[in-house]
DNA sequence: AAAAATATCCAAAGCGCTTTGGGACGATTC
DNA sequence: GAATCGTCCCAAAGCGCTTTGGATATTTTT
C-alpha cells in the first residue's frame, strides 16, 4: 500500500492525502479524518526512503562506534547509553543507525554518512584528548553532539558530560576524610578525555590536603575486570600498599574486589574501594545498600538528554550549541571505611 | 556532489556513470577507470535514499530491542552481539538500524519497519518460549533471523543458537564428577527459550545420575549481579546449602562470588561455581587461568555468523532456512573443586 | 450583486538514483 | 558491399513521496 493506491481508494489526489497525513491546514477536517481512518485501516505508512528523498531529511541519527581490530573492546556503557538515546529518538520519529569502524577509518565513515545522506546528525562517543574527529565533522557540516568533552577545543560545540573532575575530587576527599593517605587511582586510558579529567580531580584533592601523589599508585588502561584485578594484585604486593582504591568503573572495581578477596582483605574494613557507577541496568550497584561506595550518574539518562540536544540542534542549525554538565552524586556503600589501625600506627 | 553533476563533469550520461560505478559490463574499462577516478576525486557517494528508492532495497537491517518501561533492563550481551553483527554488515554494505520498543508495541514496530521499507530484514533477539513475534514477522513477509530458537515451532526459520542444553548438561556432569550432589541452578527467566533449555540440560544430567532435583535449588530471574548475590545468600542460608552453583551468566556469577565472600567461603575450595561465559569484551574470563570454570562461547562471533546468514537469506529469499548450532566449550578455572570433606561426610 | 478573500482540492515537477529500450558506430561475417 | 553482431553510450521512465503553483468552489466583504 502506497500513497497512490491509498489516494485512489479515497478518491482524492496524492497531494491532499499527503497533506491530510502530515497535518497541513489546507484540508478539511472531515476529509482528514477520512484519510486517517483509511490509512489506519490499510496499515499505510509512508515509505521512509521516498519521504527522505523528497524532504532531504533522513530522520536518522548515526552512532559511530570505534572497534579496534586488535582488542575488540566494546565499551560496557555503550548499551545503556544507546538505550537511553534510542528512547528519545523513538519519541521524535528518528531512527538510530549504528556503524562500527576500525581505527583510522573513522573519517571515511563520517564522510560517507554525510555524502550518502544516511543520517541527519551524529552522536560522538568517547572523545579522546584533543580529538581530531570533531573539527572534521564540523568541516563536513554534519550536526553532532558529543558524549563527553574535548579539552583544548575553543570552538563551541554541543556536548553533555558528567563533571568527572569534581566527582573524582569529591571521591578522593571522601577517602582522605576517612584517613586514607595512600590512595590508588585505577583509571581508564588517559588519552581519553574523561580519564584525564578524573585524574585531575584526584590530584586536586590530594594537593589541597598536601598529600604528595605517588606515581606508583596511578594506573590507567582499558577498564576491564581483569585490569582491575591485575592492578590491585600488583599494588597490594607493594612494600607499602595503598589502603584505598579509587576505580574508574564498576567492572574494574569488581576485579579489585576479587584481588582483595584473594589477599584475604575485607572491603570496607581492611581495604576501601570507591568507584564510578554509571547505573548500568545489568549491574545495579545494590538495591538498598550499595555494594560499592560510588559516585553515581546514570548513563542512560545521559543518552536520553544528549539525544534531545542533538535533535534540537538538527531542527535549529543556526542556534546556540547547547552544553550540559551533570554532577555525579556520592552514594555511600559498604566498600569503604576508616584506615585500618595497623596501617595508621605503622 | 550528485550523479548529475558528476556526469556533467565527465561529459557522460548519468546512465553510463551509474553503470561504471556499479560494475556493469556495458561500459569500456577506460571509461570506468575515468569515472572511478572522478568519483574518488570529488568524494562522490551515491545518495543512499535515492538508491534505495530506485532499487527497492534499503540495505539496512533492523534490530528491535525490547525495553520494558518498568525494569529497563538492557541485555549485557547485546553490545557484543551487535558489535559482531555490525562488522558483517559493514563488510556487505549494510547499515544497522536499532529501535528500542516498549513491551507490547513490538508488532507495531515490525509492521512499520516493513511498511516504511526502512529495513530489508530483521534480527530477532532473545526469543521467548513459543515466541509470538516469529509468526507475525513471517506473515509480514520480512526476512528474519533469530539469535536463539523457539521451542514448539515446527515451521522452518533461520536461527543460530548455542547448544544450551548440552552445555548445561556438560557443566552439571562436571560438577557431579567432582562429587557435588546439591547443585543450585541460577538461571535466566525461564520464559526465555535459552533458559528453559539450560534447565533441561541440568535436569538431564541429574536424572542420568539418579540425583533427584530439588526445586528449592532452582531459581530463575533477570541475570543481574544482584540476582546472583541475592540467590546465593538465600541458598547458602538453607539448612542443607548447595555445594555448587551453576549460574547462567558471568554477571550473576559475580554476584554469587560476592555472596560467597560475605559468607567466608573460598571459591573452588568451600564452594564451587560454574557459569556460562559469553566472552564479553569488557568481562573476559581471565587471561591465562579463567576466573570461573565456565562453558564458553563467543556471542560476538554469534553476531558475526548470524548476520551473515540473514544477509544470505535476504539475497536468496526462496532458499532454505539456514540454521546453526554452536557447541560451548568447557574451560576449567579456579572456581570449582571437589566437595569439601565436611559436607561429604555429613 | 459583484468583488475579494478563503477554503479545499489537484496536476505536475522534482528529490537522486537505477534500469529499460533503444541508437550509433565499428568490426565481423556472408 | 550489405547484413549481422557486439560494443559503448544515451534519453527517458519510474521508484514513492513532498511541495509549488494553480484551479475551483464557497464565504465574506463591499
Amino acid at each position: 500500500m502506497n500513497l497512490k493506491e491509498l489516494s485512489e481508494k479515497l478518491g482524492l489526489s496524492q497531494t491532499t492525502v499527503s497533506r491530510a497525513l502530515n497535518g497541513y491546514p489546507e484540508v478539511r477536517e472531515a476529509t482528514r479524518a477520512r484519510v486517517l481512518d483509511a490509512a489506519r485501516h490499510y496499515n499505510y505508512s509512508p515509505n521512509s526512503r521516498a519521504k527522505s528523498l523528497a524532504t532531504g531529511q533522513s530522520m536518522a541519527i548515526g552512532h559511530v562506534v570505534p572497534t579496534s581490530s586488535t582488542h575488540e573492546m566494546v565499551n560496557p556503557i555503550f548499551a545503556d547509553f544507546t538505550a537511553g538515546a534510542s528512547q528519545t529518538y523513538a519519541r521524535h520519529g528518528y531512527e538510530m543507525v549504528i556503524s562500527t569502524v576500525l581505527d583510522g577509518d573513522e573519517e571515511k565513515v563520517y564522510r560517507k554518512l554525510k555524502a550518502r545522506g544516511t543520517v541527519d546528525g551524529v552522536l560522538v562517543h568517547a572523545p579522546a584528548m584533543n580529538d581530531q574527529r570533531l573539527s572534521f565533522i564540523e568541516k563536513l557540516g554534519l550536526p553532532y553532539a558529543v558524549h563527553g568533552r574535548v579539552s583544548d577545543r575553543p570552538e563551541p560545540y554541543c556536548w553533555l558530560d558528567v563533571n568527572n573532575r569534581s566527582a573524582f575530587r569529591t571521591a578522593t576527599e571522601f577517602l582522605l576524610d576517612l584517613g586514607h593517605r595512600r590512595i590508588a587511582l585505577i583509571n581508564g586510558r588517559e588519552e581519553m578525555d574523561f580519564a584525564y579529567r578524573r585524574r585531575m580531580g584526584y590530584l586536586d584533592a590530594l594537593s589541597a590536603r598536601r598529600v604528595p601523589p605517588d606515581p606508583q599508585l596511578m594506573l590507567a588502561d582499558e577498564m576491564t575486570e581483569f585490569f582491575g584485578y591485575r592492578s590491585a594484585m600488583q599494588l597490594l604486593a607493594l612494600p607499602r600498599p595503598p589502603t584505598a582504591f579509587l576505580v574508574s568503573s564498576m567492572i574494574s572495581a569488581i576485579g579489585v574486589r576479587r584481588a582483595a578477596e584473594e589477599n584475604g582483605l575485607r572491603l570496607g574494613a581492611d581495604l576501601s574501594v570507591m568507584t564510578f557507577d554509571d547505573d548500568l541496568s545489568y549491574l545495579r550497584n545494590g538495591a538498598d545498600l550499595p555494594i560499592f561506595t560510588a559516585m553515581h550518574s546514570s548513563v542512560r539518562e545521559a543518552g536520553r538528554l544528549l539525544a534531545e540536544m542533538l535533535i534540537d540542534l538538527i531542527a535549529n542549525p543556526g542556534g546556540p550549541r547547547q552544553t550540559r554538565l551533570l554532577e555525579a552524586e556520592l552514594k555511600i556503600g559498604r566498600s569503604t571505611g576508616p584506615v585500618p589501625f595497623a596501617v595508621r600506627s605503622a
